[in-house]
DNA sequence: TCACTCATGTAACGATCGTTACATGGAACA
DNA sequence: TGTTCCATGTAACGATCGTTACATGAGTGA
């Protein structure tokens, strides 16, 4: 873990951030970060194992970033969760790093055995984030799973088409869609507990 | 468009669905199909002649495939033209065929000027096909947006987890939403309607 | 000063890539 | 029968790939 390594690991972020994953090749990942094939062999022992190490580095500041943003009190009460990760996901800061792991999860998804171990968790995990907080009328695993491809499919649209507008104010539309079944679903609760308070009165 | 070269196409096609597309090479694409990377360049022109033809013939299929069910009725109205929609998406037949397509397209997002022209309309576009389907009242391009992203993310999530009864009833949770959402609003429409004659009489 | 470790440069290895040159077989048509 | 065109095989080209061998300089503690 010398400071050179660090180095190296830095730059080599800023550039598989701007080039990607897929064709990714050693001779001009050196010369753009000005370094050697040679050196990056030397520090990381082979290309696979300078992925990995990428790899983790970007979940790793990912997952401090989204730590700050994990503050956020109950759906339906204030702002919803959804929509402060959404602002956090959509950011332009964070947005490269989101679209990295995308394309490493298609790769390994692809070509099993390749970078899935380091993936497997924690990675897109702000879908368990989101999850955990859904309120408990709407929470249960096929709700979780709309969510977290909510937040897949919008974030890859925006990746595409680059229209922020419109790919939030999907996201509020969904919220609200959220907001409407949780309040339809408390409302019936409320009144089969009335009811049965009566019968038992 | 020799039978031979439609052959190729055939054989090609079954091979990108199984290989994938993005660590494809002209050799092993040949052995594996029972031919040279000779022959493929001489009925192809080269090896981005091949994968024109082949993504093309690709979204031929899919589009004759969806076709199928293009005779859906209204949303609400009994099978939501989404469910129908998802059926034939979440089909055995034609997953592989889309993700192919989703593979394409991250390339082509992720490096311009590569086969976007290829998959720059119809290639996705059971999105049209559902939006156009929608009910007035639940009918923007918001929404629009909103159901082609939970179907990329329900398709990238099935593709993933391979979990069809999940992701089915994450789909079937999104359809009762909209569902609900629709009859809220429709249901202030009436009302409204009601208390503007009210005030005309 | 000397040995030793770390960092780095030069150059090459074998493999594979997309593509091409050249030759040939075979069928169709004059 | 001769010619012409399509299909195919063999072999190679130059480029690039990940990786490695070998040498060397720089710093550092004994």
């Amino acid at each position: 873990m010398s400071d050179r390594k660090d180095q190296l690991i830095d730059r080599a972020i800023d550039y598989l951030l701007k080039n990607g994953l897929a064709g990714l090749s050693l001779r001009p990942l050196a010369a753009g970060i000005g370094t050697s094939a040679r050196l990056l062999v030397f520090h990381f022992g082979s290309k696979e194992g300078l992925i990995e190490e990428v790899l983790g580095e970007v979940q790793e500041r990912l997952r401090i970033s989204l730590a700050t943003v994990a503050s956020a009190k109950a759906l339906v009460a204030g702002e919803a969760p959804m929509k402060r990760c959404w602002r956090w996901a959509s950011d332009k800061r964070n947005l490269p790093y989101l679209r990295l792991l995308y394309e490493a999860h298609f790769i390994a998804v692809r070509v099993p055995g390749t970078y899935e171990r380091y993936l497997n968790r924690s990675s897109l995990n702000w879908i368990e984030f989101i999850a955990s907080r859904l309120p408990e009328s709407i929470s249960s695993a096929a709700m979780a799973t709309l969510c977290g491809a909510v937040f897949d499919g919008l974030i890859m649209e925006l990746l595409s088409t680059g229209d922020l507008r419109r790919t939030t104010r999907a996201l509020d539309d969904f919220i609200t869609l959220l907001r409407r079944e949780h309040e339809a679903r408390t409302r019936v609760a409320r009144i089969e507990e009335r009811t049965y308070k009566k019968r038992k009165a």
